[in-house]
DNA sequence: CGAAGCTCCCTTACGTCGTAAGTCTTACGT
DNA sequence: ACGTAAGACTTACGACGTAAGGGAGCTTCG
C-alpha cells in the first residue's frame, strides 16, 4: 500500500494560489503559515523552501490581486486615444479595480502595510497616468491627482469591514445628546429612504459619488489650465 | 532597607500614557503587553488589573488622539456661525487633525482596525457635521460628503510611511521600460523643481490639494441644490 | 487587637505565531 | 550500486497575548 497521496508537489505558484483562497476564505489573520500548511496537505517548514518568509507569501498575494485587475481592464496599457473622454475611461477602470477588491477584502490592508510596490502595481498606476495624459492633463496636474485619488486609486473597500449594522445608535436620547448633528442628519436620511432599516449607506453609491467628486475637480482644473 | 523603589502606582491613565509614548517612540508593534509593563517597570500582568486586555489599550490610545484633536481645534462644537465660510472652517479643522496624526503616525491604522468609534470620534464627526448644516448643505449632501472625505477627515498619513525615498528608481532605463508614463511625469515634476532631489512629493502639499477639490466639489454641489 | 476582606501586583504556565537548524526520503545521473 | 541533491519533515526557540491563581499590604469591623 503506497502512502504516497499523489499530491501534486509544491510550488510557489500553487503556495500562492492556495494563500489566496485560505485568505478569501477564513481572512487575513487566519493565514498562519501552519494552516497554509495544512491546507496544502504539508507540513509548514515546507513552504520555507519554496518561499522566504511570510511577507514575501504577502508581497506575492497582492501582486495576484493586481494580476486579476490587469484581467479585469484587458491591461494596463492606456486606450490608444481617449482625449475627449478621460475622466469616463478612468473612472471605468478604477471602479474595476474595485470589484476585484470586493472579492479580496483583506488586499487593501496588505498594500497599506507593505512597502514597496511590486511591478503589477507599478504597471497599474503607470496606466493611469497615461490615461490622464491622453486627456491632456499636465504633468503637475495628474501628479497631483493621483495623489488625491490615493486610496481611490485601488478602489479601497474600508467601509466593508464595520460600517453597515453598526449605525442603529443603542440609547438613541443619549446619542441624540452626544451627538446631535449627526442624530438630525441620521433622521433625516432615513426619513428620504425608509425601506433601508440598516446598511442605509451604499457603499458603492458613496464610493462614487467621492470618486466623481476628485474627477470632477480635476477636470475643471484642466480647462482652468488650459486658459 | 525598605525595597519601595517608590513607584507611582499603576492606573488606567498611567498605563494608556506610557502606552502612547512607547508607540510614539518604538512604532505600533514594539508596544507590547512585556514592553509596555517594562516602560511601566511593572509586570505584564498587573497591566491587565486596570485594561481587560490589549485592544482596550488600542481603543484607549485611539481616543486619547481624539482627545488631542479636541484640544486643538478647542473643542468639537461647530463655531456659533459659519455660513459664509463653512468650507474655511472645516478645511482647518482637518488640517488641525491631520497635524495632531502627524505626532502619532500608527494612529490612522489603528483607526482602521478597531471597529467601534470611541466617544471623542463620534464628537468629531459631529462636529463636522454640525459645520456643514451650518454652511447650508443638506443633510443629504452631508451625509455623501462625509463618506467622500472619508479619511482626509481624519488627515490620514499615509504617505508618511513608505514613499519620499522610494521613488529614484533603481534602474532607471528598465524603469521607463517598465512604466513609461510615469517615468515622463517623474521626469517632467522633477525638472520643474530641481532642487528637491528626494522627497519630491510634498505630502502636506498633496493632502490639501485633494482636501480642497473635494471641499471645491461640495460646495459646488451645494450651490447647485440651491437652484 | 485580631481576623476578614479588598486592592493591587506578581508568578507560572499555556497555546499560537514565525522560523532557524538539522534530518530523512526519494529520484536520478553516472 | 552509489553519491548527490531536491524537496519534504522534525524539533526547537523566542516572542506574543493572556488564563489561573498566589500573596503582600491596607482597610474595616467585631
Amino acid at each position: 500500500m503506497p502512502r504516497t497521496a499523489e499530491r501534486t508537489p509544491l510550488s510557489r505558484e500553487r503556495v500562492l494560489q492556495t494563500a489566496l483562497q485560505l485568505a478569501d476564505r477564513d481572512g487575513l489573520d487566519r493565514l498562519t503559515m501552519r494552516a497554509l500548511a495544512d491546507e496544502l496537505g504539508v507540513e509548514a517548514m515546507s513552504i520555507y523552501y519554496h518561499l522566504p518568509n511570510k511577507p514575501a507569501i504577502l508581497d506575492g498575494l497582492i501582486e495576484q490581486v493586481f494580476a486579476e485587475m490587469a484581467a479585469e481592464t484587458g491591461g494596463f496599457a492606456p486606450p490608444a486615444t481617449n482625449a475627449s473622454n478621460w475622466s469616463a475611461v478612468l473612472r471605468s477602470r478604477i471602479l474595476d479595480a474595485r470589484r476585484v477588491l470586493l472579492r479580496h477584502p483583506w488586499a487593501p490592508a496588505l498594500m497599506n502595510v507593505r512597502g514597496t510596490p511590486g511591478t503589477l502595481a507599478i504597471g497599474y498606476a503607470d496606466g493611469i497616468v497615461g490615461i490622464m495624459r491622453g486627456g491632456g492633463l499636465s504633468h503637475d496636474l495628474i501628479h497631483h491627482g493621483l495623489h488625491a485619488i490615493g486610496s481611490r486609486m485601488y478602489g479601497y473597500v474600508q467601509e466593508l469591514n464595520d460600517d453597515n449594522a453598526a449605525e442603529p445608535p443603542a440609547d438613541p436620547v443619549q446619542f441624540a445628546a452626544l451627538a446631535p448633528h449627526l442624530a438630525a442628519m441620521l433622521a433625516d436620511v432615513v426619513h428620504d429612504d425608509p425601506d433601508s432599516t440598516l446598511g442605509w449607506c451604499d457603499d458603492q453609491t458613496e464610493f462614487e459619488f467621492g470618486l466623481d467628486l476628485l474627477l470632477d475637480g480635476l477636470e475643471r482644473r484642466r480647462l482652468a489650465e488650459a486658459h
